[in-house]
DNA sequence: TAATGTAAAAATGTCGACATTTTAAAATTT
DNA sequence: AAATTTTAAAATGTCGACATTTTTACATTA
């Protein structure tokens, strides 16, 4: 395993990025050096290089000599991330509208019907939902044509898994739910194809801006 | 000097970012270790957090095994950061108008009012200029109220500093372009304080666009 | 001379050690 | 017993050293 394209700092960004997003760590939480040196079998120097990313990234704090720290959640922040990711949605779904040929729509409407599928079969598994629902919202998004928005959309997305995965264990039964979410999603797909701006941009901000509600009720019974 | 309370690492953050958006390294320089040690004096593992979070920042990448360099600049770049900044902005002043209030209103027209006196003398210092204008397009959006989107808005701000100051480079002397400039600025504050979204958008996004032509033409003389 | 191969030099990434600071526990005082 | 001080333990941030890789300089061959 010597001969990896990537170095340690690298493997480890990766491993703890995830492992944060996805609550192995959970906001608040203390992350001792020794610790994560332990559970990742690494030496300071790159897990420290991995950790400082992170901070640039707003997912870890640190206060100097008193270590690291899972960046803290609340309502407050869940509530603005929800707003910036609809409004930047919105803003990139303009663009693409814009600029968007034959061949996105012709991707858009693929990635639609593989969403519609997966979401009308009877068992549904729920990392296979999230893939094609992220993929036929990227499709949408793709034909903006910005390398910067996608990133910063891209890290707002990053940014709200660990409120969207409270979300998911309320709604993992919730049909209903997937119901309204689906038939706003066959809606989006006719307005992208009409180039109906105002109308898709003010669908999207409302599309995103759903789960906040529910979210709001599980965080505050945390 | 040992009770200061940021760390190592923190502190050659500020003073690599401020060289490298500042121009003492140029695009694609290649950043070595021992040199930048000598140079902040300073031991391998703040300086290689500190490259980290720049990595993060997008102000530096590296490969594996051949060190760290400066991020290079492009004329796609440059027209995408510049776009991607006109259309955050557009969007924070669309909210600070609908949410502002009379205390935004004021802190504005304040705002506004500096800048303006301060265009108007014969000798201008352009730091204390940049200073000013810098306030005014800030005092425009402050009302928008989301950590997020200022969050995003001035990350763009730092990554166009490299461009900017080849505008600045060519207008230090030009008072045409700054008169231009002046008139739109009033016309801003104007359409803000009538309330005007569609028509304040619209100037801001060409506003903000308006240097990258030139700068175009510095960049290709390069 | 150009191309290829080899050896030396330089630079990178990682580790463990150490001084300093913070935290926790124990002892002392009020 | 509560509050304060003292002492011990744990953790952090920084450094220099070292193995490995890359780059440069030089020599060999076609």
């Amino acid at each position: 395993m010597k001969n990896s394209r990537q170095n340690t700092a690298a493997q480890i960004l990766e491993s703890l990025t995830n492992d944060i997003i996805q609550g192995e760590y959970s906001p608040r939480q203390k992350l001792h050096i020794k610790t994560l040196k332990d559970r990742y079998n690494v030496g300071t120097s790159p897990l420290r290089e991995a950790l400082s990313q992170l901070i640039a990234k707003d997912l870890v704090i640190s206060e100097n000599q008193r270590g690291f720290y899972v960046s803290d959640i609340s309502i407050e922040d869940l509530t603005d991330i929800y707003q910036a990711r609809a409004k930047i949605e919105s803003l990139c779904i303009e663009m693409a509208i814009e600029k968007g040929d034959d061949f996105w729509e012709a991707n858009l409407i693929a990635a639609s019907h593989r969403l519609n599928k997966y979401s009308k079969l009877d068992e549904i598994e729920m990392g296979e939902w999230q893939i094609r629902h992220a993929a036929f919202h990227e499709a949408l998004v793709v034909g903006c044509m910005s390398p910067r928005l996608f990133q910063i959309r891209d890290s707002l997305f990053e940014k709200s898994t660990r409120y969207r995965n409270l979300w998911l264990r309320e709604n993992v039964t919730n049909t209903a739910a997937l119901k309204i979410n689906q038939n706003e999603h066959a809606a989006l797909l006719i307005l992208a194809l009409e180039r109906d701006k105002k109308a898709a941009k003010k669908l999207i901000e409302a599309h995103i801006m759903t789960p906040v509600e529910i979210i709001k009720k599980s965080l505050s019974q945390l």
